[in-house]
DNA sequence: TAATGTTATGTTATAATATTACATCTCCAG
DNA sequence: CTGGAGATGTAATATTATAACATAACATTA
C-alpha cells in the first residue's frame, strides 16, 4: 500500500521484484478499500502485466490464463483489462494496442508514457496535460478535455548506448 | 499553397471548401517540389480526408474507393495512407485507429488532437512536447523522443452546448 | 525503340485486435 | 433457501492490419 512514486520507473534500476509485489499490493488494499473485486482472473492479469515493464496484448494475456486453466477466449481477457483499466491498475497504450501495469499510486492520474521502440519498455511519467500548450489551445477555444492520450516514443538511455 | 494555420480550425466556423481546396492544393505542391508522386489513389484518399474533419477509418476508405474503380483490398486503402501519413499530409489518430488529413503547413510538425466524442471531429493543434512536463521527464532521465502521440478526447465547443 | 530497374497497384490470403451475444456460475441480500 | 447482480465461459463474428506475390506504370539509358 505505501509505494514510492517516481518518474520513470521503467528505464531506472530498481529492484523489480519488490517493484511488483508494492503494486499488487497497492491494488488489492484499494480493491478492499472500495469494494471492488479483484477476482482469480482480474488478480492474474495484473500480476502478468506486473512481470515487466513492457507492454503485452490482450492475446498475449489470453496464452497465459489459458497455461493457467482461466478461460481462453478473448473476452476474458479484454474484461480483465477493462477493470484493471476503469479503477487504474492499468494502462492501455494505443500507439501499441497493448498494456501495461500503472506503476503509480495516485488513482484519478492522468499518465503519460514513454515507449522504447528498441526494448519496447514502457516507462510512466504523470503528465499535467491540461497546463501544457494543448491545455491552453483547448481551453481558448472551448475544448472541454476529458481524458488525454499521451505517447512518446523513443530511445530509452539503455538502448541508446547500445548502437541504436 | 499558402495556407493559413489557425489552431484548431475543425471546431472554428469556416469557409471548408476552401479549407479542403487549400490543403489539396498545398499537397500537390509539395509533392511537385519534392518529387513525390501523388498518384490517383493517393490523391483521392487525399480528397475522402478532406471532405471533413472526421477520422475516416481505412475500410470506410476502401469502400468509398472501390466505388470509385480504385482497387478494393485493404492494402490499396493502407499503402495510400502510409504515403500520406510519411510526407505528413494525414495523420494517424492513434485513440481511433483513423486517419484525418494534416490541416497544417509545416513540414516536420508534432501535432497535437482534440476529438470530441460526440460529433467525432477532430482538430489539429501543434504541440510542442519536449517543452512540456514529459518532454522535461524524458530530457532528465535521457530518453530521447523521436515521435509522440498527443490526443485529447473530450467536447467540442458546440457539443458542449448541445446538451452533452 | 528496347531493355532494364524501380515504384506503385492489384489481389489473395491471413494475422492481429476487439466485440456481441448468450449460457452458466458464484456470491450475497433478503 | 432463493432471487438478483456481477463475474465467467464460450462461440461466433466484427474490425483493423499485414504478408506475399503477380502485374502494371514509369523512368533511365543502351
Ligand atoms: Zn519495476
Ligand atoms: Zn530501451
Ligand atoms: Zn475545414
Ligand atoms: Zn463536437
Amino acid at each position: 500500500m505505501t509505494r514510492t512514486d517516481p518518474e520513470a520507473l521503467a528505464f531506472a534500476q530498481h529492484d523489480h521484484g519488490a517493484c511488483a509485489a508494492d503494486a499488487l499490493d497497492y491494488a488489492r488494499g484499494v480493491c478492499e478499500q472500495q469494494g471492488l473485486r479483484l477476482t482469480p482472473v482480474r488478480e492474474r492479469v495484473l500480476q502478468l502485466l506486473l512481470e515487466s515493464h513492457n507492454a503485452l496484448g490482450a492475446y498475449d494475456l489470453l496464452e497465459k490464463l489459458k497455461a493457467d486453466g482461466l478461460g481462453s477466449q478473448p473476452p476474458v481477457a479484454y474484461r480483465a483489462l477493462e477493470f484493471l483499466v476503469a479503477h487504474g491498475f492499468a494502462h492501455k497504450i494505443e500507439r501499441l494496442n497493448a498494456f501495461v501495469a500503472c506503476s503509480r499510486t495516485h488513482s484519478g492520474h492522468s499518465p503519460a508514457f514513454m515507449i522504447c521502440r528498441q526494448c519496447h519498455q514502457v516507462a510512466e511519467a504523470h503528465a499535467t496535460l491540461a497546463s501544457g500548450k494543448l491545455g491552453q489551445a483547448a481551453k481558448s477555444i472551448g475544448f472541454k478535455i476529458e481524458k488525454t492520450v499521451i505517447e512518446a516514443e523513443g530511445l530509452c538511455p539503455a538502448c541508446q548506448g547500445s548502437g541504436a
